[in-house]
DNA sequence: TTACAGATGATAAGAATTATTGTTTAATAA
DNA sequence: TTATTAAACAATAATTCTTATCATCTGTAA
């Protein structure tokens, strides 16, 4: 690591309020130098090259602290178990990004959507899926 | 449960090759009734007050018989474990139906929002995540 | 430099899901 | 209708992913 990265993070964990930990530094640099979407599992194969004695719980605790202070996301709100669609009617969703509720939304309703059938990657679309992120109407009291 | 419901549900399962057993029908009657988004443990309690007996174990086996029939959806591909977002320019989400994958695109490159900044419903938008949904380049050589 | 709040590592515990196995049932043809 | 047989079922063990617990250790501010 350069001396400007270790600068940058100890940035980054200042405007966080977060205590600057070798730990975290290796993980906060791993994540930058990763692509995709990695599981915590990938994340800590590689920050165990590099810190032996790290611990599985240690990335985890930190990948979510990094989450929370909008360091990093994560992929998707809806990680988790499985839930069952049975509202057959096409819709999309509103997820809260605080308590993570789920609502529908109906696709008239949402009316933004301009579907472009075909993607210059080589991707077969078969439809859009739109999650509309923010915060329910009861998690906008809390700060 | 009425003679049209029975006939209808031997319909369905016809049409996609299942067996028309006792616990599916229930499953089938019980994922119509019910609104939201609910957990395999949640139809699980609806069905066990019609069938004491059912096992935790046959309603997972056959809400991913439906899902894969097509009958119902479930509510997001990316359920499972948690995934790291390491990619920081605004960008969505191609999603394979078939192998689960995702890559990423260039938000500028789906161009298909026009963001409305409020929801009538009370929900405060922060952001939209947009999944298209399809077949990866190679998912689409399996019929 | 020291005190201490907070972080870490080791590991147990918990939740969600899948696999295994012996028994039962639905579909079909006689 | 009954016998046959492949498929589905219930029970439960096993697995995977994640969080909680707790005894040390460390970064930070005084």
């Amino acid at each position: 690591m350069t001396i400007a990265t270790a600068t940058r993070f100890r940035q980054v964990c200042a405007e966080h309020g977060l205590t600057a930990t070798h730990q975290r530094q290796i993980l906060f640099e791993v994540l930058q130098g990763m692509t995709g979407h990695p599981s915590p599992e990938k994340v800590y194969a590689k920050v165990k090259r590099r810190i032996p004695s790290v611990s599985l719980a240690t990335v985890y605790k930190n990948i979510h602290l990094f989450i929370a202070s909008g360091i990093f996301r994560e992929v998707s709100l809806h990680h988790g178990s499985l839930r069952v669609e049975v509202n057959s009617r096409p819709h999309h969703h509103l997820v809260c990004t605080v308590c993570r509720s789920i609502s529908d939304i109906d696709e008239k309703d949402l009316g933004l959507l301009q579907k472009p059938k075909t993607l210059s990657s080589g991707f077969l679309v078969e439809r859009y899926a739109v999650d509309v992120l923010g915060r329910c109407p009861s998690c906008q009291e809390k700060p």
